[in-house]
DNA sequence: TATTTTATTGCGAATATGTTGCAATAATAC
DNA sequence: GTATTATTGCAACATATTCGCAATAAAATA
């Protein structure tokens, strides 16, 4: 299954490149200069997580979030199972360079880790 | 608002208590001897997180769950902030008596923390 | 360049989860 | 026993995400 490039395509990943926190279907919606329909906006995001652009982040409030991620030093680099934060006054989702450490009992292994701490953001507080 | 006893109360929270798990409405509405309806389970179960008794976990599937989490050495006493695992083969969540520490940047203020790692438990591994 | 292939899109409908309004019921206080 | 009001069931609602299908268009091929 090749991928195709197509201006949807461009402006999610863009406004994904230029944003600093992580956005649901519906902020990228209303971000978006061109309409696109939902279900596409789904279904592109879906092929970035598969191809491994972004990731997804499921807060709290039981929706998706999208975001790319990287290190502070190494721009390029994804770091994995990194913690979030969510601001319940600004309503935003961040990614944080903290790495998730958890030691988990025996016999168990991780494959994934959905880690959102909520509260207030160093803007809001 | 003082709370009142029911067969409702009862029947789930002793569901809960007698669960090593933490379990979703749906499971619970299978789970139970007596038919109660969908909207009447989670008013209990939402009550029961308002008078501290239960927490609520929200995986990336998007659903959410319900535990009465105890540490093993004071059964009484419910552990905060702890992380959760998933495993994707037998579709349970359980409370890790794991602790979540997480250092986020200056300014910031965590209220509450939804951990969840998934992969495999040792059930199932 | 013209044609073919098939990934991508838009639309509508479906699914799933959780909440809410309202009237009926029943637990508790008096 | 009666009054008060928390709790329940039901239906409707709200929201998020997915899916089927036909139309479109990117990329490969001739
Ligand atoms: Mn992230
Ligand atoms: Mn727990
Ligand atoms: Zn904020
Ligand atoms: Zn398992």
């Amino acid at each position: 299954m090749n991928r195709r490039n197509t201006p949807t395509k461009e402006a999610v990943l863009n406004l994904l490149m230029n944003s600093r926190k992580a956005l649901s279907q519906d902020a990228i919606e209303r971000q978006l200069d061109i309409e696109i329909n939902r279900a596409t906006i789904y279904r592109v995001l879906n092929r970035f997580c598969e191809d491994g652009i972004v990731h997804k982040i499921v807060a709290e409030d039981g929706k998706q979030y999208f975001a790319i991620c990287k290190k502070c030093e190494n721009p390029q680099e994804v770091i994995q199972h990194h913690f979030h934060f969510r601001c319940l006054s600004c309503d935003t989702i961040e990614c944080l360079q903290v790495p998730v450490e958890c030691s988990v009992p025996n016999g168990y292994e991780v494959q994934n880790a959905n880690c959102v701490l909520t509260g207030t953001c160093n803007d809001c507080s």
